[in-house]
DNA sequence: TTGAAAGCGATACCAC
DNA sequence: GTGGTATCGCTTTCAA
């Protein structure tokens, strides 16, 4: 590969020019500039990453940590922060975490060989000299433990942290299952079934928050026996509709729905449901939240709330150039609430 | 951050000494090795990549070029391909080509724009001194197109070549669509409609010879008639079913089934099919491709043929390393089988 | 406006 | 076994 010095000695001047015409410095001579660009040009120079990042602070390339990549949501957030940094010309380098096949089943949020693990890849990056790191949670996880925040720009993309200082950029929770159970009521629905999961998980703890504000609001009595906690699967899904069944949902009178705190459970409420030939979207109604690819393919199809993970993914982007600038942000981070998608399902 | 020479300085040694323990060498007295492992252990000590890239020729990082990180099958791929390099200690960095938002709709395989980003990738690749490059392509393109392809080991996955020496992996679709016709053979099936694609697409084209030989093998006529293009989407599926039924399909005697190239289609035909009441998997069976997840989902689940994508990248991942090493492949590409997946529409 | 030279942090060759 | 030092390709003072 062609390096600085070969092209300055083609053109019979110093590295130092050369240099300083590459890097848009202004001190050059106009002729000796388009001389020697038009080598550069010819040669199909490109300066040596290695060294530039050795000499200068800054390498333009970004660090992102992934929880697992075949996660849901995963490859549409990294769409938007990769259009993001294609505009402003900086490289990606990942760390993926792979956390569903190394620790299948349910690994534990803040768990020792986790934590471990995501400090290693932060390691990774740091040693590369990443300008900035974005971390992509699944599972909504909050990122309270890792330990060298400081030492280069984090934002967390699709999760949160109680640490404060910390930047991210999440969904609205709250506003987008206040809205969808809004508009359910608006609908004529008046009794609840929710598919709701364990507190733990903060977009389940949120989602009850919303269902629970919009009820009173609208003066709809919350019948807490209906609350079942399912694991975010279609058989946990299966499961709490027949648990809602035993307790007697289907006999209660009124316009009734299940809403699920994600597709795939609603997923096995249609399975439940197409079991005991009841008509979905008609006897009973079901709503589910991600808008999966799935929940345009069941039958009937899902109505949902569509998460906007172009979005969130290009806002996180953007805060963290924002930060690496020494921008100062308006704020520290962001929810950005859902998008209802009207099916047949209600 | 701590470097090299001050580690020396510390622990009263030079700079050589020190190099050499770090990487490994075996000239170094047993007592200084130990003492200065414990000071580099101490002192959190992380060589610099950067200064390290500049000296040594490899780098331990590898460049994955994407197509599209929303494709289907592309997380799954990078998963694999991720895993292998994780047990080997390579870093991975990413070019998302993104062709899906660059260019919607029908963007040309081999198009001069695309033509031109794929080598603008390969460069920024190559300037950041990767040890070889992975191609993971959508489309089942076969990639003929790229200039460099020699500077550095290069692999394809989920795509070919008709280059020669370009190594790659791909799925076996002739053995694989042969194989699920010859199931539905065996389960009595006489009657076949497939909605096929473009054979400018490698996958249709040979999901179709696969077909063929397989029908004549059994002695089945095939019908041309019977076999119509679709565009690898819902919609076409459709579109294609009404066409099978407008020509007659549905009236014929002996066991029927539809074979449609993706699940995509498949899902579309659902659609016809249901508009139509007529049970699927009872009347007319249909068979898709690709173990997409909403095959486990529609109604009746689908029977179709699941792509070993794990298996691809971790194949293509460990060509990679081989090549890089220098270790002589037995074969320079290939074709891994595709899994039936038995369920309910047949 | 241009250039000489120091140095970034490692590796590797060659003396001792 | 250990150490001195040239070198990788570039950026960045500082002089000229």
């Amino acid at each position: 590969m062609i390096s600085l010095k070969e092209i300055a000695k083609q053109c019979g001047v110093s590295v130092a020019t050369v240099s300083n015409i590459i890097n848009g410095k202004t001190n050059v001579g106009e002729e000796t500039r388009a001389r020697i660009l038009k080598v550069i040009e010819e040669t199909g120079y490109a300066p040596n990453y290695m060294a530039r990042g050795l000499r200068a602070t800054k390498t333009q390339t970004i660090g992102l940590i992934i929880d697992d990549i075949t996660s849901f949501g995963t490859p549409d957030l990294i769409e938007g922060i990769m259009g993001y940094f294609e505009k402003t010309g900086n490289k990606v380098v990942f760390e993926n975490l792979r956390v569903y096949s190394k620790w299948p089943a349910d690994y534990q949020n803040g768990t020792e060989a986790f934590v471990k693990a995501v400090n290693a890849a932060i390691s990774q990056l740091l040693a590369i000299k990443v300008d900035g790191i974005i971390y992509i949670s699944a599972h909504g996880r909050v990122i309270n433990y890792v330990s060298n925040f400081t030492s280069v720009p984090f934002v967390i993309c699709y999760g949160s942290s109680d640490v404060p200082d910390v930047p991210y950029v999440c969904i609205d929770d709250v506003k987008s299952s206040y809205d969808l159970v809004e508009y359910l009521i608006s609908e004529g629905m008046t009794k609840f079934g929710v598919i709701a999961s364990s507190k733990a998980n903060i977009h389940g703890k949120e989602r009850l928050d919303g269902y629970k504000m919009a009820m009173e609001k609208n003066n709809i009595a919350i019948d807490e026996k209906y609350i079942v906690i399912g694991k975010w699967d279609r058989k946990t899904g299966y499961e709490c509709c027949a648990e809602l069944f035993e307790k007697g949902f289907h006999n209660e009178s009124g316009k009734k729905v299940i809403f699920c705190f994600n597709d795939l459970m609603a997923a096995g409420v249609y399975d439940y449901l197409n079991e005991k030939n009841i008509k979905i979207g008609e006897e009973i109604s079901v709503v589910g939240f991600d808008d999966r690819e799935i929940a345009a393919f069941v039958n009937p199809p899902l109505t949902t709330m569509a998460i906007p993970l172009h979005e969130i993914g290009t806002k996180s982007a953007e805060m963290l150039v924002n930060k690496i600038n020494g921008t100062e942000l308006e704020k520290n981070n962001f929810s950005i609430p859902c998008r209802l998608i009207k099916r047949k399902s209600v």
